[in-house]
RNA sequence: UCCCGAGUAGCGCAGCGGUAGCGCAGGUGACUGUUAAUCACUUGGUCGUAGGUUCGAAUCCUACCUCGGGAGCCA
């Protein structure tokens, strides 16, 4: 049995062994011990009670310190204390492990999420990141949940791409030549016919392309995986490598992309609202202290949805002083999309309909010329959390909008050939999962919402 | 990459020109069905690195490194 289990149920008078770390533990001159045992299935320890009749008591038991692995054998009783409910008294303790506590980093004292960055392989046997990576796992689950509930197909798409002109970001090169000594041509350029793949390929940025292909087969599918962008960000909410999750619907246009997101962000709060109940409220205590109200008024409320031309109109009667200049045609600037979020409507917006000088060539031209059929879903704090668009499904508007935007024809014609044959109208977008996962803790930087971060400087572990 | 700020004991910090201190953790002891226990005592630092100013630098200056916050890029 997991703890979880023992403290969820009614578990006085069972017999039952738990395996885990102690977590914390005061010794008793009465003749017993009380460990604190957590074994992450939830937040909540459970206090074993270990009495000096053990035959190991003074030889093993009483040296197992803080972090120290162990199995404990025993029967669930009353406590005769406040505090907890029921403790486990133990027949037997075994210990697995020790944690000296001259060296053992995580004693009874305050730890900074700096100082856990710097000792990643041990911060998940903390509070913090069990309860985060507990809520990561159930926003994941939720994820697959929705999608798969509402008939959508999950689609693996490459890693490996060599598109790389696709402008959503700095790419990492995928390489097996002998960095000391690439084979390169006469005139001085890499020869990537030698490479492995025949051609220079990189690290994918976004499975968006890849997915449109099989939602013009499959109507609805989704991409949840691994995404990789080599700019030099330096933010509380930039990785090198995050987890994106990515729809892609035929026949949906802008306004149902906007349904999309809306429900589907409602549900997997909602979710975690219902199965992380005992974790958010750690969170809420800790680190955010309106986060719970925050998420059920999500719940209960429709995202705000402005166009663009709007929103600039906002930014301009509200008479407020920014940094940046705010215009038609120039794009908002995070001091502006905070403003809306977090002081005009204090809640979700859906930005849509921008210039389409300022968004990438793939989005569909609206009749007025001058906009495409683009969203971003603004939330508080975290800033963008989902970018997507109504594709442009009509061949000759997408090869003229490629032609102002400089890109080759050629290395997109599978791209375009979905254009040409059977073209659907279709919309999609992509959700940053570590953003999500911030949002939802009131975790402030993405580097302590994934077990291991990636970012300029810094591949430790 | 740019703009701020910070780097002092294992961790969190104070000291801001006269040669280093507090809290927590650790250690020892006392006490206790305890609950991040309590109480007493105690170990521990070439003050990020390299230069410079000064009789004297943790304290002032310069460069570099690392970290944090903000900005840009975006998810």
């Amino acid at each position: 049995m997991n703890i979880k289990q023992i403290l969820k149920e009614n578990s006085i008078g069972k017999n039952v062994v738990i395996k885990g770390w102690v977590r914390t533990r005061r010794d008793s001159k009465a003749g017993l011990s009380f460990i604190e045992v957590n074994d992450g299935s939830c937040l909540g320890n459970l206090q074993v009670i270990a009495e000096n009749s053990l035959s190991n008591y003074d030889t093993e038991i009483i040296k197992a310190t803080i972090g120290s692995s162990i199995i404990v054998e025993g029967i669930i009783v009353e406590s005769p204390a406040t505090g907890q409910k029921c403790e486990l008294k133990a027949n037997s303790i075994n210990v697995l492990g020790y944690a000296s506590n001259e060296s053992y980093p995580l004693q009874k004292k305050k730890t900074s999420l700096e100082f856990l960055r710097s000792i990643a392989h041990l911060r998940p046997r903390t509070n913090t990141f069990g309860a985060m990576v507990r809520v990561r796992n159930e926003l994941s689950k939720a994820t697959h949940d929705f999608f798969q509930n509402n008939g959508f197909i999950y689609l693996n798409t490459p890693i490996i791409t060599a598109s790389d002109c696709e402008g959503a970001g700095q790419m990492f090169n995928v390489t097996t030549f002998d960095l000391n000594n690439v084979p390169k041509l006469e005139n001085g350029e890499i020869d990537f016919e030698q490479d492995f793949f025949g051609k220079h390929t990189s690290l994918t940025v976004s499975g968006q392309l890849e997915a449109e292909t099989y939602a013009l087969a499959l109507s609805k599918v989704y991409t949840f995986g691994p995404t990789f962008r080599a700019e030099n960000s330096n933010t509380t909410r930039h990785l090198a490598e995050f987890w994106m999750i990515e729809p892609e619907v035929a026949f949906n246009d802008i306004n149902d992309n906007m349904d999309l997101a809306q429900a589907y962000i409602k549900y997997i709060i909602n979710t975690v609202l219902t199965n992380c109940s005992e974790d958010l409220q750690f969170f809420n205590d800790r680190y955010d202290k309106g986060i719970i109200d925050t998420l059920k008024h999500i719940v209960n409320s429709d995202f705000k949805r402005i166009t663009y031309t709007q929103a600039i109109d906002i930014l301009l009667d509200s008479k407020k002083t920014f940094e940046f200049p705010v215009a038609f045609g120039l794009d908002l600037q995070s001091e502006h999309e905070r403003f809306l979020t977090e002081e005009h409507f204090k809640e979700p917006v859906i930005v849509y309909n921008y210039p389409k000088e300022i968004k990438a060539f793939y989005m569909r031209l609206n009749d007025d010329n001058k906009t495409v059929a683009a969203m971003d879903v603004l939330l508080p704090k975290v800033g963008e959390l989902i970018g997507g668009s109504q594709r442009e499904e009509r061949y000759d508007v997408l090869v003229a909008r490629m032609k102002e935007a400089n890109l080759p024809q050629e290395e997109y014609w599978w791209y375009l050939d979905l254009r040409r044959y059977g073209s659907v109208p279709h919309s999609g977008f992509g959700l940053g999962l570590e953003r999500m996962v911030q949002f939802v803790t009131g975790l402030g930087n993405i580097r302590d919402v994934i077990p291991y971060p990636r970012f300029p400087g810094s591949c430790e572990f």
